[in-house]
DNA sequence: GTAATAGTGTCTTTTAGACAATATTGG
DNA sequence: CCAATATTGTCTAAAAGACACTATTAC
């Protein structure tokens, strides 16, 4: 089981990493990995569970967003023979995360740049990374997800900026104003964000509101 | 390892079960189940072989469309106790799946009608292929998924008829072929399907094509 | 010719893209 | 007033929906 936690922190797409262990008879010691480890039969009731209970372990979130990845299963991911994990991926807001979590003295945040981070990492999680990267980018053009990046209260402007720093590229204000009212997932609460200008209108997530598909991807042209 | 294998076979689409052995020291005697089965450790090098394997085993074909679905694990799903299993979803051809297969004296293969079959099904396998069920019907609304359940040549007629066995509904046909034709998979042949009226052309997919996305759904009222 | 299916064209609707215009605050 | 950001409007383009029309075969 191993669990890719997404962030943004300062304006930028971030993973959750722990340290191995550096002793000689574990594999890839000293290397970073995602935050994972072996289902506990008596206290998970099932894989989502388990899940979650990574995840609380590491950043104290209980909530977050949380869905399945994949499997992976082959001779070669561990040196110690034929092996097979399950990989979730979850995202969570920055305010709720503590640079260091419950037990999390040895997990970093770590920023995305291109299709995974600048460190080596343990078994094959290079590729469950990516892969989770991918998906995240790829659900990206077409759902709400980014709004489990933020706090329960957001602007508008905070939301779109989640949307382009996921995607890496600028959206339209309109059109992206125009695309989340019309899914109607999201109300506005009787509140505004201050500032140093024209206050903006709080929303917060419809409490009936999953993940909602847009009928169209964000760019006809140029994108998959 | 469990293989949820659909196909459409006199106009119905459809999923391909075998029979539990029924002798009382299995769970579920004599119950219908998915193929599936333990993973060969060294005749699989990784999940995606061991799929293939169980799929040849069952129906002699050998390049479907071949897709992880997810994984379920939890204390309840089989009475031995804690169990986990990964489970995959494949597309092939009417043609290529004899009634009988290779080992396949147990199978048969049973029209879906709503989310699942009318047999009770062992294991958790009626919420697996509910959710196959599910991950096809979805897909099959903004990609090409369904091109996999034709023969190697067919006609554009033959084409449209799979999205609408599969979706359910019908689909229009002016619109349907501009769809197909800009997303630019398919080719034609030199040959065309005669019949008892105008002969139609013949096309096939393109070598180098894989999955590919249409910028839209089908639908962009009344759906999700 | 007719029946049947293959294939095309035309018009409307929806929503994204581009970009401009207006609104509301602090100073 | 001005600067800065929020919010709305207008026009165009792409692609689906609806539906009619034409094309090509067997008979």
């Amino acid at each position: 089981m191993d669990v890719a936690i997404f962030t943004v922190r300062q304006q930028q797409l971030s993973v959750l990493l722990v340290q191995r262990p550096n002793t000689p008879d574990e594999p890839f010691p000293g290397l970073w990995a995602l935050p994972g480890g072996f289902v506990d039969i008596d206290r998970d009731r099932d894989l989502e569970a388990c899940a979650l209970r990574k995840l609380r372990d590491k950043t104290a979130v209980t909530s977050p967003y949380l869905e399945q990845l994949g499997s992976w299963g082959s001779k070669d991911r561990d040196p110690r023979g034929w092996s097979t994990t399950h990989a979730y991926f979850a995202l969570i807001p920055d305010a709720g995360t503590p640079e260091a979590g419950a037990n999390a003295a040895d997990a970093a945040w770590n920023p995305i740049t291109g299709n995974g981070v600048t460190v080596k990492l343990a078994f094959d999680h290079r590729e469950i990374l990516e892969t989770a990267i991918d998906r995240l980018r790829s659900k990206v053009e077409y759902t709400s997800l980014p709004v489990y990046l933020l706090p329960t209260e957001f602007t508008m402007t905070e939301l779109q900026r989640m949307f382009e720093i996921v995607l890496g590229r600028e959206v339209e204000k309109s059109a992206f104003r125009t695309r989340v009212f019309s899914a109607d997932f999201i109300e506005p609460v009787p509140r505004m964000r201050e500032g140093q200008q024209r206050p903006a209108q709080l929303y917060r997530l419809q409490r009936s509101s999953g993940v909602v598909f847009f009928p169209r991807t964000f760019s006809p042209r140029g994108h998959r």
